[in-house]
DNA sequence: ATTATCTATAGATCTATAGATAATGC
DNA sequence: ATTATCTATAGATCTATAGATAATGC
């Protein structure tokens, strides 16, 4: 992110070319949208260039591939959930992740573009594949770290930080696949609190 | 699944036509393939058909759309894991669920379809995503069963069966994700009866 | 006669490139 | 001068339909 001039209002106004900064964030977002939608293989150029208001071409001055667009997607977005923005400095609380369910819990989108591509990078040469390889290499040690800071080596329910770690993040995302497609069907914070306490219950 | 004529050899020689069932059986083959590497919205018919050793145009004779073919693949696999196989009878053993995932971790192309195609299921109109929320409500109804039957209505880490359920779902399907992207840094079936130590120890 | 498969092709997309035009900032 | 955007278009696909031909089963 280089420094951008101060906002001017409403940006893409009908008509007006937009400076580059807005403009890409517009398009970012757009992508954000249309890839919940659609997943990545099925988002044309076109159904995004749309949602701006421009035309394919004009996308194509901003982001030279759909690649391109992708991994900017990904990097902008790699404070996703617990993934790039805890890289360094202290582990979070477990409260902290349980405070995260409830919070995706009310932006389906972003957690449906999340799940999207998640399905999607185990393809073939998936463009996210890496991204989400690294990414969970990352998620796993920071709630590694998470579990040791709260318990110790050794959890009340009698695993170690390193075995749970992976199972915690299974459940969030399991979690979400099963709330996506029937949201009055699985209470996704109410069950993620109760993972919780299954490791931390000291009973 | 009709009776068929008994096997007459190895199918598909060049060159000769092949009986319906038979042909139909390898398309089905040829398609999980294709899906596992594509994900389906990027598997072309013209992938599946190559596969296959016919045309596009033949494939079609067969299945008469690309949606029809995704219905048959999930009708065929209707007993993907422990969703369809098991709507009667009685509730599967918790062992039983640890075995599963120790014979996935087996065949991970297979594993990699189901992921793809559940990931690429909650994106609007996708003809698998119906499919998906009711397995998943049966799936959940087993768990469910089968928590009961071995523990009655209180497991021993204080949860019910009811919300313990959708947990023992989003293990197996979250610790998928993660072996898949890197089946080196996460033992799926290891993790998998870690968190079943954790629903079942009494302590 | 029926089933399987092929060739030909329509009609929609899709990504990407080339080059022209318009808007913006110095 | 640079940036943003557009029109035009190439070249690849993709799904699906129409109709011809070949193989199979009665």
């Amino acid at each position: 992110m280089r420094p951008r001039p101060p906002a001017s209002g409403p940006a893409a106004r009908r008509g007006r070319a937009v400076r580059g900064e807005d403009r890409r964030a517009e398009i970012l977002r757009a992508t954000l949208e249309v890839i919940a939608e659609r997943g990545y293989r099925g988002a044309s150029l076109s159904a995004v260039a749309e949602r701006v208001g421009i035309t394919q071409q004009g996308l194509l001055h901003h982001f030279p591939t759909k690649e391109a667009l992708l991994v900017a997607v990904l990097e902008a977005r790699d404070a996703w959930d617990t993934g790039g923005s805890r890289e360094r400095g202290e582990p979070w609380p477990l409260e902290l992740y349980a405070s995260l369910v409830d919070y995706n819990a009310t932006r389906p989108g972003v957690v449906q573009t999340f799940s999207a591509l998640l399905g999607e990078s185990v393809t073939e040469d998936h463009p996210a594949r890496e991204f989400f390889t690294h990414r969970y290499t990352s998620v796993r040690e920071a709630a590694t770290a998470s579990l040791r800071a709260e318990f110790g080596d050794r959890l009340p329910g009698g695993l170690t930080p390193e075995e749970a770690a992976p199972l915690l993040i299974a459940a969030m995302d399991g979690l979400q696949y099963q709330w996506l497609l029937d949201p009055g069907a699985v209470d996704m914070p109410a069950a993620f609190r109760a993972f919780l306490r299954l490791l931390s219950r000291a009973d």
